[in-house]
DNA sequence: ATTATCTATAGATCTATAGATAATGC
DNA sequence: ATTATCTATAGATCTATAGATAATGC
């Protein structure tokens, strides 16, 4: 098998390796028998464990968000607010359960990076094209008076930590909170959407 | 050193090197060094690094939580709801931030567990007086016409959901998301209160 | 000739135990 | 006498490398 074609096997075991068990967790051998290879043809492909990792860690480009944020997008020019937040958060519970083992990885990552690292990752996050749109979009309905004018940064946090939250439990985790994903979907959306909106004077 | 004493000491030192490095990342020789004993004095008190392990998790039962409800009933009777909600979303920050460490083992742990062992601790989890006085509290205002006719635990999700998020990215992973605490605590209570509460139609 | 892969193994580290030694309480 | 602890080490496992072998492309 030609050298890229490989190692891109090796990585896609990686991921799933190391979404369930973390890094420590997760031996060479272990990884050597997901990917039908000997331990040594891993180490020729990645000169370290650390090396593989971070070749499986750079897998986690958002991919797929441009149809998303175009999407969005439509549905913010036409002010459905309500739709277009059901659509965010089932593409949230459609990526945590789609890309299980990846969510899983970075989410061991989160814990066992230093908090420095955590900080850059982040901030770099945060100059992802969907936050970038969700930002914009955010402080536009402010600017219109639609949404309260709470710090920019505060309101996504709301918007987007409910529904994480809730994947992490669903999806990752694997609980049954008890209601479906519809549910959560149509309620979520109904409940933020009236946090975030100003009221009207009675 | 009396063996309590001591089993103590080692599981205090269990429980930060376990909620830094997760359980696979924490060696027995680091356990050892942390105590200040040696690794056959650690493996005399607790037979497997397992059992050590075990030892530690014992020790998240809810400490203190009697009187922050003694609190929130006292609020609840008195119907400020906004209050409630400022007091646990403090309260639920102060427990991320003061045990750090347990918090971040308990993270750990619902990554490394299985999803059938996930299920039965968070069923375990809903029946601390907490939540229980939670659910309570939402059917009670539910029945009164105050909060949204939702499902209970689907209200509950949304009230714990979000300062939990909050908190584990904060105090856990040690992120600065660039608002205060306090004003973290203000705006979640006020949003949250206005998704939940019934509007008045207009 | 180069690329991909394997077997075998080195060297480090990790969990756990055996047996000896010091300190405590009757 | 019992309890707590230590040094030393066994045995398993883990990451990584050396050197040989098979397959590919010029």
């Amino acid at each position: 098998m030609p050298g890229p074609e490989r190692r891109a096997q090796i990585v896609d075991a990686a991921i799933a390796l190391f979404g369930r068990h973390g890094f420590k967790g997760t031996t060479t051998k272990s990884l050597a028998r997901a990917s039908g290879v000997s331990e040594a043809t891993i180490f020729k492909h990645f000169p370290t464990k650390n090396d593989l990792y971070a070749a499986a860690f750079d897998r986690r480009t958002g991919v797929g968000t441009e149809q998303l944020i175009a999407e969005l997008q439509d549905y913010a020019e036409r002010g459905e607010d309500e739709r277009l937040l059901r659509t965010l958060i089932r593409a949230i519970f459609y990526g945590y359960e789609h890309d299980r083992d990846l969510h899983r990885m970075l989410l061991y990552a989160w814990l066992e990076q230093e908090a420095d690292d955590n900080q850059q990752w982040s901030d770099q996050i945060q100059s992802y094209p969907l936050f970038v749109f969700l930002d914009g979009y955010i402080q536009r309905r402010q600017a219109e008076g639609v949404f309260v004018k709470e710090t920019t940064g505060l309101v996504l946090a709301v918007l987007i930590g409910l529904p994480v939250h809730e994947a992490v439990r669903r999806k990752l985790y694997g609980l049954d909170t008890g209601f479906s994903d519809d549910m959560a979907v149509e309620t979520f959306a109904r409940l933020l959407l009236d946090g975030i909106k100003v009221r009207p004077n009675p």
